[in-house]
DNA sequence: CTATAAATATGACTTTGGTCATGTTTAATA
DNA sequence: TATTAAACATGACCAAAGTCATATTTATAG
């Protein structure tokens, strides 16, 4: 459904939204041993996340990664199609070209609802929306 | 979702299921060339169901794949299963140990619905199920 | 301006899933 | 009973995802 890389770009993200702010940055190794993901994977990932924006960072001393205020309103959606690629979660679940809602593979409904269902809330969630969660106690961190 | 391997089972079956009887045996090259999966990569496939008795085969000439009646009682999550594992469907999108309902990590409800939805869906659903869609015309077959 | 602390970039290594080839066993038929 | 056609079994190869190490760039602080 996600791969690893997806999943680590996620509780990355999710670690920074709640501990990180312009002003509290943190360390690729500090994260690292937060979130329990390999520092230097980590780091190709973080690069990655960087150049798209979805999260911040300065380099030299005093330096690290933080998520700015326009981070906070990126979706899930996009953390997970810029390390996946986009077609991994919309793709016919045999994988057959063509198949559609007017002409569907055996497996189409099957999978359908959930899938559009998935990535509906992938698509209307924002990383602030899951801090709410946990602020509120609807869900919990520790990764 | 599914891996490629668990995607050229269903296919398989699918075709078996439509296409063979005890008595209509079909060869793992005709097989191939109609679902479109490299023959020896299916070869090894189709051994693993039919060492769990998900589908029929026998040897030598006038020998072949096919469905026998049983098989057709077969559900889809027990072929997805015999070839994925078990708990690739069922694990916390984010690989967590402790992610539970009482204890969901921050995706957990995102994900849940939706997975646990398309696993219902794997686990009520036959091989004959899907059968009768196709003859009823709900679904298409070409693979 | 220099030294240093951090991210960034690049590329190599490893593991795993997917692919293929070869040989062995079984069963039908002549 | 010999031949042959098929599944079955094993293991080697390949490609992609995941993992890691090294060198480069940038920014801060003294």
């Amino acid at each position: 459904m996600l791969s690893n890389s997806s999943k680590y770009a996620l509780k990355a993200v999710l670690y920074l939204a709640v501990n990180s702010t312009e002003n509290h940055k943190i360390l690729v190794k500090t994260l690292s041993s937060r979130i329990n993901v390999p520092k230097a994977y980590l780091s190709k990932i973080l690069q990655e996340l960087s150049k798209h924006n979805l999260v911040s960072s300065t380099k030299g001393p005093k330096g690290g990664f933080y998520l700015a205020e326009e981070n906070r309103e990126v979706r899930l959606v996009q953390i997970v199609n810029t390390i996946d690629g986009d077609n991994r979660l919309t793709s016919c679940l045999l994988s057959l070209n063509q198949c559609n809602a007017d002409y569907p593979c055996p497996l189409h409904d099957l999978a359908g609802k959930a899938k559009s269902n998935f990535l509906k809330n992938l698509e209307e969630t924002t990383v602030q929306d899951l801090v709410f969660d946990i602020a509120s106690g609807k869900s919990f961190l520790p990764l």
